[in-house]
DNA sequence: CTCAATGCTTTCAGTTTGGTAAGTACCGTA
DNA sequence: TACGGTACTTACCAAACTGAAAGCATTGAG
Protein backbone atom coordinates (compact mmCIF):
# COMPACT_ATOMS: atom_id res chain seq x y z
CA UNK A 1 0.00 0.00 0.00
CA UNK A 2 0.78 3.71 -0.45
CA UNK A 3 0.98 6.95 2.00
CA UNK A 4 -1.99 8.92 0.77
CA UNK A 5 -3.28 12.17 2.78
CA UNK A 6 -6.50 13.23 3.32
CA UNK A 7 -8.39 15.87 6.24
CA UNK A 8 -6.72 14.15 9.01
CA UNK A 9 -3.57 13.04 8.13
CA UNK A 10 -1.68 9.95 6.28
CA UNK A 11 -4.10 7.38 5.64
CA UNK A 12 -3.06 3.81 4.16
CA UNK A 13 -4.20 3.14 1.25
CA UNK A 14 -4.81 -0.79 -0.19
CA UNK A 15 -4.62 -2.11 -3.34
CA UNK A 16 -3.97 -5.58 -4.12
CA UNK A 17 -2.59 -4.45 -8.09
CA UNK A 18 0.40 -3.22 -6.09
CA UNK A 19 3.45 -5.70 -5.11
CA UNK A 20 3.44 -7.03 -1.35
CA UNK A 21 -0.15 -5.16 -0.32
CA UNK A 22 -1.65 -7.66 2.51
CA UNK A 23 -4.82 -6.99 0.54
CA UNK A 24 -3.47 -9.31 -2.11
CA UNK A 25 -2.69 -12.12 -0.23
CA UNK A 26 -5.94 -12.12 1.72
CA UNK A 27 -7.54 -11.85 -2.20
CA UNK A 28 -5.85 -14.85 -2.30
CA UNK A 29 -6.65 -16.56 0.75
CA UNK A 30 -10.80 -15.79 0.42
CA UNK A 31 -10.57 -17.10 -3.03
CA UNK A 32 -8.50 -20.30 -2.21
CA UNK A 33 -10.71 -23.81 -3.12
CA UNK A 34 -11.07 -25.13 0.47
CA UNK A 35 -11.56 -21.58 2.11
CA UNK A 36 -14.69 -21.00 -0.32
CA UNK A 37 -16.21 -24.10 0.31
CA UNK A 38 -16.03 -23.73 3.95
CA UNK A 39 -17.26 -20.39 4.02
CA UNK A 40 -20.04 -20.95 1.58
CA UNK A 41 -21.12 -24.60 3.69
CA UNK A 42 -20.99 -22.25 7.09
CA UNK A 43 -23.20 -19.68 5.21
CA UNK A 44 -25.58 -21.91 4.25
CA UNK A 45 -26.02 -23.88 7.17
CA UNK A 46 -24.84 -21.13 9.94
CA UNK A 47 -23.18 -23.41 12.09
CA UNK A 48 -21.27 -26.85 11.51
CA UNK A 49 -19.07 -29.16 13.21
CA UNK A 50 -15.64 -30.83 11.82
CA UNK A 51 -17.07 -33.97 11.28
CA UNK A 52 -19.91 -32.28 9.86
CA UNK A 53 -17.47 -30.14 6.85
CA UNK A 54 -15.52 -32.73 6.75
CA UNK A 55 -18.13 -34.53 4.86
CA UNK A 56 -19.73 -31.33 3.18
CA UNK A 57 -16.56 -31.16 1.29
CA UNK A 58 -15.73 -34.40 -0.40
CA UNK A 59 -12.17 -34.87 -0.55
CA UNK A 60 -10.55 -32.76 2.22
CA UNK A 61 -8.02 -34.01 3.89
CA UNK A 62 -8.42 -33.54 7.87
CA UNK A 63 -4.75 -31.42 7.88
CA UNK A 64 -6.51 -28.96 4.67
CA UNK A 65 -9.51 -28.58 6.73
CA UNK A 66 -7.83 -27.93 10.27
CA UNK A 67 -5.47 -25.47 8.13
CA UNK A 68 -8.28 -23.63 6.29
CA UNK A 69 -10.19 -23.74 9.52
CA UNK A 70 -7.27 -22.17 11.57
CA UNK A 71 -6.65 -19.27 9.08
CA UNK A 72 -10.39 -18.63 8.47
CA UNK A 73 -10.64 -18.33 12.61
CA UNK A 74 -6.93 -16.55 12.95
CA UNK A 75 -8.41 -13.44 9.85
CA UNK A 76 -11.58 -13.53 12.16
CA UNK A 77 -14.37 -14.92 9.60
CA UNK A 78 -15.00 -18.11 11.42
CA UNK A 79 -15.28 -18.32 15.14
CA UNK A 80 -14.77 -21.53 16.78
CA UNK A 81 -16.72 -22.51 20.03
CA UNK A 82 -15.69 -25.96 21.98
CA UNK A 83 -17.98 -27.36 24.32
CA UNK A 84 -15.59 -29.02 26.78
CA UNK A 85 -17.42 -32.59 26.62
CA UNK A 86 -16.29 -35.94 26.23
CA UNK A 87 -15.83 -36.55 23.30
CA UNK A 88 -14.84 -33.05 22.18
CA UNK A 89 -17.56 -31.30 20.19
CA UNK A 90 -16.19 -28.19 18.62
CA UNK A 91 -18.76 -25.89 16.44
CA UNK A 92 -17.70 -23.36 13.46
CA UNK A 93 -19.55 -20.09 12.72
CA UNK A 94 -19.05 -17.38 10.54
CA UNK A 95 -18.82 -14.02 12.35
CA UNK A 96 -20.50 -10.85 11.64
CA UNK A 97 -17.17 -10.43 9.07
CA UNK A 98 -17.30 -14.11 7.32
CA UNK A 99 -21.34 -12.73 6.76
CA UNK A 100 -20.17 -10.16 4.87
CA UNK A 101 -17.62 -12.80 2.15
CA UNK A 102 -21.23 -14.54 1.70
CA UNK A 103 -22.63 -12.74 -0.89
CA UNK A 104 -19.67 -12.36 -3.25
CA UNK A 105 -18.54 -16.29 -2.80
CA UNK A 106 -21.91 -17.51 -3.79
CA UNK A 107 -21.94 -15.63 -6.70
CA UNK A 108 -18.60 -16.81 -7.33
CA UNK A 109 -19.58 -20.61 -6.56
CA UNK A 110 -22.65 -20.20 -8.94
CA UNK A 111 -21.02 -18.84 -11.66
CA UNK A 112 -18.50 -21.65 -11.79
CA UNK A 113 -21.35 -24.22 -11.54
CA UNK A 114 -23.46 -22.18 -14.03
CA UNK A 115 -20.45 -21.74 -16.99
CA UNK A 116 -18.67 -24.96 -16.23
CA UNK A 117 -20.33 -26.01 -19.51
CA UNK A 118 -19.24 -23.44 -21.62
CA UNK A 119 -15.47 -23.57 -19.92
CA UNK A 120 -14.93 -26.93 -20.87
CA UNK A 121 -16.01 -26.48 -24.54
CA UNK A 122 -13.74 -23.94 -24.62
CA UNK A 123 -11.15 -25.87 -23.46
CA UNK A 124 -11.73 -28.34 -26.36
CA UNK A 125 -12.21 -25.54 -28.89
CA UNK A 126 -8.75 -24.30 -27.83
CA UNK A 127 -6.79 -28.01 -27.96
CA UNK A 128 -8.15 -28.60 -31.30
CA UNK A 129 -7.28 -25.22 -32.41
CA UNK A 130 -3.84 -25.61 -30.99
CA UNK A 131 -2.97 -29.52 -31.35
CA UNK B 1 -20.61 -34.44 -10.71
CA UNK B 2 -23.53 -37.02 -10.88
CA UNK B 3 -25.95 -38.03 -13.19
CA UNK B 4 -29.51 -36.43 -12.73
CA UNK B 5 -32.71 -36.95 -14.48
CA UNK B 6 -35.21 -34.76 -16.39
CA UNK B 7 -38.17 -34.74 -18.49
CA UNK B 8 -35.28 -35.25 -21.47
CA UNK B 9 -33.16 -37.71 -19.84
CA UNK B 10 -30.03 -37.75 -18.04
CA UNK B 11 -28.78 -34.38 -17.61
CA UNK B 12 -24.99 -33.88 -15.89
CA UNK B 13 -25.13 -31.88 -12.99
CA UNK B 14 -22.08 -29.66 -11.37
CA UNK B 15 -21.55 -29.45 -7.69
CA UNK B 16 -17.92 -27.77 -6.62
CA UNK B 17 -18.24 -29.59 -3.19
CA UNK B 18 -17.91 -32.71 -5.01
CA UNK B 19 -14.99 -34.74 -5.25
CA UNK B 20 -13.57 -34.23 -8.74
CA UNK B 21 -16.06 -32.26 -10.12
CA UNK B 22 -14.62 -29.60 -12.75
CA UNK B 23 -16.33 -26.98 -11.65
CA UNK B 24 -14.38 -27.40 -8.50
CA UNK B 25 -11.36 -26.86 -10.46
CA UNK B 26 -12.82 -23.71 -12.53
CA UNK B 27 -13.67 -21.89 -8.89
CA UNK B 28 -10.30 -22.38 -7.64
CA UNK B 29 -8.66 -21.08 -11.07
CA UNK B 30 -10.79 -18.25 -11.36
CA UNK B 31 -10.56 -17.60 -7.65
CA UNK B 32 -6.29 -17.62 -8.33
CA UNK B 33 -4.52 -14.38 -7.39
CA UNK B 34 -3.16 -13.49 -10.69
CA UNK B 35 -6.29 -14.51 -12.31
CA UNK B 36 -8.04 -12.63 -10.46
CA UNK B 37 -6.15 -9.18 -10.93
CA UNK B 38 -5.68 -9.90 -15.10
CA UNK B 39 -9.47 -10.12 -15.42
CA UNK B 40 -9.95 -7.02 -12.97
CA UNK B 41 -7.61 -4.70 -15.16
CA UNK B 42 -9.09 -6.37 -18.55
CA UNK B 43 -12.38 -5.50 -17.18
CA UNK B 44 -11.36 -2.15 -16.33
CA UNK B 45 -9.38 -1.08 -19.26
CA UNK B 46 -11.66 -3.51 -21.77
CA UNK B 47 -8.59 -4.05 -23.29
CA UNK B 48 -4.54 -4.28 -22.93
CA UNK B 49 -1.35 -5.68 -24.19
CA UNK B 50 1.02 -8.03 -22.58
CA UNK B 51 4.07 -5.16 -21.54
CA UNK B 52 0.64 -3.15 -20.00
CA UNK B 53 -0.69 -5.76 -17.90
CA UNK B 54 3.12 -6.66 -16.36
CA UNK B 55 2.99 -3.21 -15.25
CA UNK B 56 -0.31 -2.94 -14.11
CA UNK B 57 0.43 -6.21 -11.82
CA UNK B 58 2.93 -5.20 -10.28
CA UNK B 59 5.12 -7.93 -9.23
CA UNK B 60 4.38 -10.88 -11.53
CA UNK B 61 6.97 -12.35 -13.81
CA UNK B 62 6.80 -12.98 -17.66
CA UNK B 63 6.40 -16.59 -16.92
CA UNK B 64 3.15 -16.31 -14.70
CA UNK B 65 1.40 -13.67 -16.75
CA UNK B 66 1.67 -15.59 -19.92
CA UNK B 67 0.69 -19.05 -18.07
CA UNK B 68 -2.15 -17.25 -16.86
CA UNK B 69 -3.28 -15.89 -19.96
CA UNK B 70 -2.95 -19.16 -21.39
CA UNK B 71 -5.21 -20.64 -19.32
CA UNK B 72 -7.70 -17.83 -19.54
CA UNK B 73 -7.60 -18.00 -22.89
CA UNK B 74 -7.85 -21.85 -23.11
CA UNK B 75 -11.40 -20.83 -20.84
CA UNK B 76 -12.74 -19.24 -22.93
CA UNK B 77 -12.52 -15.94 -20.86
CA UNK B 78 -10.01 -13.94 -22.51
CA UNK B 79 -9.28 -13.41 -26.50
CA UNK B 80 -5.97 -13.07 -27.41
CA UNK B 81 -5.18 -11.06 -30.59
CA UNK B 82 -2.01 -10.92 -32.70
CA UNK B 83 -1.42 -8.15 -34.94
CA UNK B 84 1.88 -9.66 -37.36
CA UNK B 85 3.93 -6.66 -36.70
CA UNK B 86 7.66 -6.09 -35.98
CA UNK B 87 7.95 -5.75 -33.00
CA UNK B 88 5.15 -8.19 -32.00
CA UNK B 89 1.88 -6.47 -30.94
CA UNK B 90 -0.67 -9.01 -29.14
CA UNK B 91 -3.54 -7.60 -27.13
CA UNK B 92 -5.68 -9.21 -25.15
CA UNK B 93 -9.75 -8.95 -24.24
CA UNK B 94 -12.46 -10.23 -22.09
CA UNK B 95 -14.64 -12.32 -24.29
CA UNK B 96 -18.33 -12.30 -23.61
CA UNK B 97 -18.10 -15.32 -20.97
CA UNK B 98 -15.46 -13.13 -19.41
CA UNK B 99 -17.85 -10.24 -19.21
CA UNK B 100 -19.87 -12.30 -17.10
CA UNK B 101 -17.03 -12.95 -14.28
CA UNK B 102 -16.56 -8.77 -13.90
CA UNK B 103 -18.53 -8.31 -11.33
CA UNK B 104 -18.39 -10.88 -8.62
CA UNK B 105 -14.71 -10.38 -8.90
CA UNK B 106 -15.27 -6.90 -8.34
CA UNK B 107 -17.16 -7.81 -5.54
CA UNK B 108 -14.60 -9.65 -4.16
CA UNK B 109 -11.66 -7.47 -4.78
CA UNK B 110 -13.18 -4.68 -3.12
CA UNK B 111 -14.18 -6.27 -0.57
CA UNK B 112 -10.60 -7.64 0.64
CA UNK B 113 -9.26 -3.62 -0.03
CA UNK B 114 -12.39 -3.15 2.22
CA UNK B 115 -11.54 -5.14 4.88
CA UNK B 116 -8.31 -5.85 5.20
CA UNK B 117 -7.49 -3.51 8.01
CA UNK B 118 -10.53 -5.46 10.01
CA UNK B 119 -8.51 -8.58 9.14
CA UNK B 120 -5.34 -7.90 10.12
CA UNK B 121 -6.48 -6.55 13.65
CA UNK B 122 -8.13 -10.12 13.98
CA UNK B 123 -5.23 -11.45 13.52
CA UNK B 124 -3.16 -9.60 15.78
CA UNK B 125 -5.69 -10.55 18.21
CA UNK B 126 -5.48 -14.13 17.80
CA UNK B 127 -1.80 -13.96 17.73
CA UNK B 128 -1.67 -12.30 20.94
CA UNK B 129 -4.47 -14.40 22.04
CA UNK B 130 -2.67 -18.19 21.16
CA UNK B 131 1.06 -17.16 21.65
C1' DC C 1 -8.13 -53.49 29.94
C1' DT C 2 -9.77 -52.22 25.50
C1' DC C 3 -12.47 -49.74 22.47
C1' DA C 4 -15.06 -46.06 20.52
C1' DA C 5 -15.85 -41.23 19.54
C1' DT C 6 -14.14 -36.53 18.15
C1' DG C 7 -10.98 -33.25 16.71
C1' DC C 8 -6.98 -32.48 16.03
C1' DT C 9 -1.49 -32.75 15.30
C1' DT C 10 2.53 -34.62 13.39
C1' DT C 11 5.47 -36.82 10.13
C1' DC C 12 6.94 -38.23 5.73
C1' DA C 13 7.28 -38.19 0.99
C1' DG C 14 5.75 -36.70 -3.44
C1' DT C 15 3.87 -33.02 -6.44
C1' DT C 16 3.23 -28.50 -7.75
C1' DT C 17 4.28 -23.84 -7.83
C1' DG C 18 6.80 -19.73 -8.52
C1' DG C 19 10.73 -16.87 -9.33
C1' DT C 20 15.19 -15.85 -11.78
C1' DA C 21 17.57 -15.63 -15.58
C1' DA C 22 18.73 -16.55 -20.07
C1' DG C 23 17.41 -17.64 -24.73
C1' DT C 24 14.34 -17.21 -29.11
C1' DA C 25 12.24 -14.84 -33.11
C1' DC C 26 11.70 -11.02 -36.17
C1' DC C 27 13.12 -7.02 -38.77
C1' DG C 28 14.05 -2.12 -39.25
C1' DT C 29 17.67 1.10 -37.98
C1' DA C 30 22.27 3.03 -37.21
C1' DT D 1 27.13 -6.14 -37.76
C1' DA D 2 25.15 -5.00 -33.57
C1' DC D 3 21.01 -3.25 -31.21
C1' DG D 4 16.36 -2.38 -29.78
C1' DG D 5 11.64 -3.53 -28.96
C1' DT D 6 7.87 -7.05 -27.93
C1' DA D 7 6.20 -11.23 -26.44
C1' DC D 8 7.23 -15.15 -25.26
C1' DT D 9 9.64 -19.90 -23.92
C1' DT D 10 12.70 -22.76 -21.46
C1' DA D 11 15.69 -24.59 -17.84
C1' DC D 12 16.70 -24.79 -13.22
C1' DC D 13 15.98 -24.86 -8.41
C1' DA D 14 14.11 -23.84 -3.88
C1' DA D 15 9.94 -23.32 -1.40
C1' DA D 16 5.26 -24.35 -0.61
C1' DC D 17 1.58 -27.24 -0.73
C1' DT D 18 -0.77 -31.89 -0.37
C1' DG D 19 -2.36 -36.24 0.92
C1' DA D 20 -1.98 -40.53 3.52
C1' DA D 21 -1.38 -42.41 7.65
C1' DA D 22 -0.45 -42.74 12.30
C1' DG D 23 -0.42 -40.70 16.88
C1' DC D 24 -2.66 -38.16 20.87
C1' DA D 25 -5.99 -36.84 24.57
C1' DT D 26 -10.10 -37.82 27.25
C1' DT D 27 -13.48 -40.76 29.52
C1' DG D 28 -17.60 -43.63 29.64
C1' DA D 29 -19.12 -48.20 28.08
C1' DG D 30 -18.43 -53.16 27.83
Amino acid sequence: MTAVENATGPVPSFDPYERGCPSRDLLDQIGSKWAVLVLGELGQNGTSRFSRLRQALAGVSEKMLTQTLRTLERDGLVSRTVYPEVPPHVEYELTALGQTLREPLKALTEWSVLHIEEVITAREEYDGRTR
